[in-house]
DNA sequence: GTTTCGATATCGGTT
DNA sequence: AACCGATGTCGAAAC
């Protein structure tokens, strides 16, 4: 796991260390101590002198941590060049994406410790929850939405994006579904908006036979906030309350073993 | 910099070390080594026994890596309660929040490394080519898009949201105007279209003084997807080409010091 | 606390 | 390679 590691490397040390470990390209190497970062790509920003974490996966990608949040305060997603210089008597990782340009450097003011860990690759990683599992719960049983309601398509392309699902009511009127696996705002109303005019238009165009009234527009979501409510009343459109995780889901599990 | 550091070790160790870390809120923790991770809240998951690396921040952010990607595999932005407790002879910390109610449990199946580090709060940051920086630059030069341009109004709000910028052409038109900081998608050919229809609405209700011929659209964006392209000409609006970072901040710094 | 919006969004899938 | 949409998005500002 652990494959070494350096208090207070010389920049000379530290150049070494880090070029060695980043050749192997299986080992997770991280830097910590009181550096400066310049990025320049898509934006460009500059970290005056302080003290951060540095991380750089095998896969190449390159995240600089502060004390602070999930989100690093810089960070390179993929790097087509990884490598560390000596410039001006310090340390410098240079971390290079070429499409799009972008450019990481961290000077390593005075780095305090330096490692380098093995991570083998991990077990099964399984999420519940996505919109991709209410998209198939709902497909398979869209009764769940309404009662008398039957799946016409799902995931149906118009000149406006692809709609969640489409279904058929029990009076034969055709129904467009907008999921979200989270609260839904008044964007997914916007959405669901488009999607049904572009239905209409269809039906319009294409003569649609007599008796079919009209589309309906539903937005399936565990929430919905204020405004988008407002919204889909205005627009006359409905909402459906249903949730990401089932009920068996949202249990904890009977045996957990470690958990 | 390194406050403490153990190898292997045992769950009683990595317990009363975590404990005591965690306790002093001023301390960035590692540990790494095969762990079992679950998580419930928003989503469910389940990561099987593999290698992981968790970070936790003094600020109670707790993530959970792989040796993969700069995102987390698990993680917990904010914590409310945050603990180590034995449970079946290991390990393991729980990360809970409040709400919503989420929960975070990583079982040190095997720990190999824990480690802390006081990082000291940073020092400056500054990030170039926002979208609220090329907003304040187009305020004050309307010109930069439309010779004869001016400004009249930056985040009015309408019914659907804030315009970016509202502004006057050379024959007295309103010209609604849609910032994007990178490449304007149909979605942002989407948000102005909502934003020109609202202002439209909005003078036809007001009765329009007379010689006010009509309201212009504009999507300002370094670059533009073709199907956007189409689609705004499908709408009738425009797009100009305008970018996030000035000439001189995509140059290199002349003397650039360390960098 | 709720809602909205930007982000160097990241990431994965599809064209 | 470009494009599109979901995300446990995160995070900050506005209300």
């Amino acid at each position: 796991m652990l494959r070494g590691s350096f208090l207070d490397p010389s920049p000379e040390e530290l150049c070494a260390f880090l070029g060695h470990q980043l050749g192997q390209r299986d080992a997770l190497v991280q830097v910590a101590g009181e550096f400066e970062i310049f990025y320049q790509g898509r934006a460009a920003s500059v970290a005056e002198a302080g003290d951060y974490l540095v991380i750089i996966k095998p896969d190449g990608s390159v995240q600089v941590h502060s004390q602070r949040g999930v989100k690093p305060v810089n960070w390179q997603p993929k790097t087509d060049d990884l490598r560390v210089v000596i410039e001006d008597g310090y340390a410098v990782l240079i971390a290079e994406r070429y499409t799009p340009p972008e450019l990481l450097r961290v000077g390593f003011l005075a780095p305090a410790m330096v490692q380098s860990l093995e991570l083998r690759d991990g077990g099964s990683f399984v999420l519940l929850g996505s919109e991709a599992e209410m998209q198939a719960a709902l497909a398979s049983d869209p009764e769940i939405i309404e009662a008398g309601l039957t799946l016409v398509d799902i995931e149906l392309p118009t000149d406006v994006g692809g709609i969640d699902l489409l279904a058929r009511d029990a009076e034969g009127r055709l129904v467009v579904v907008e999921l979200k696996r989270g609260k839904a705002n008044h964007e997914a109303v916007h959405q669901l908006s488009r999607y049904v005019d572009s239905v209409r238009a269809l039906l319009a165009g294409n003569q649609a036979p007599p008796g079919i009234a009209g589309v309906r527009g539903v937005l399936a979501a565990p929430a919905v906030t204020v405004p988008a409510l407002n919204r889909l009343g205005v627009l006359g459109l409905e909402f459906k309350e249903v949730t990401a995780l089932s009920p068996a889901e949202t249990r904890e599990p009977e045996q957990p073993g470690l958990f």
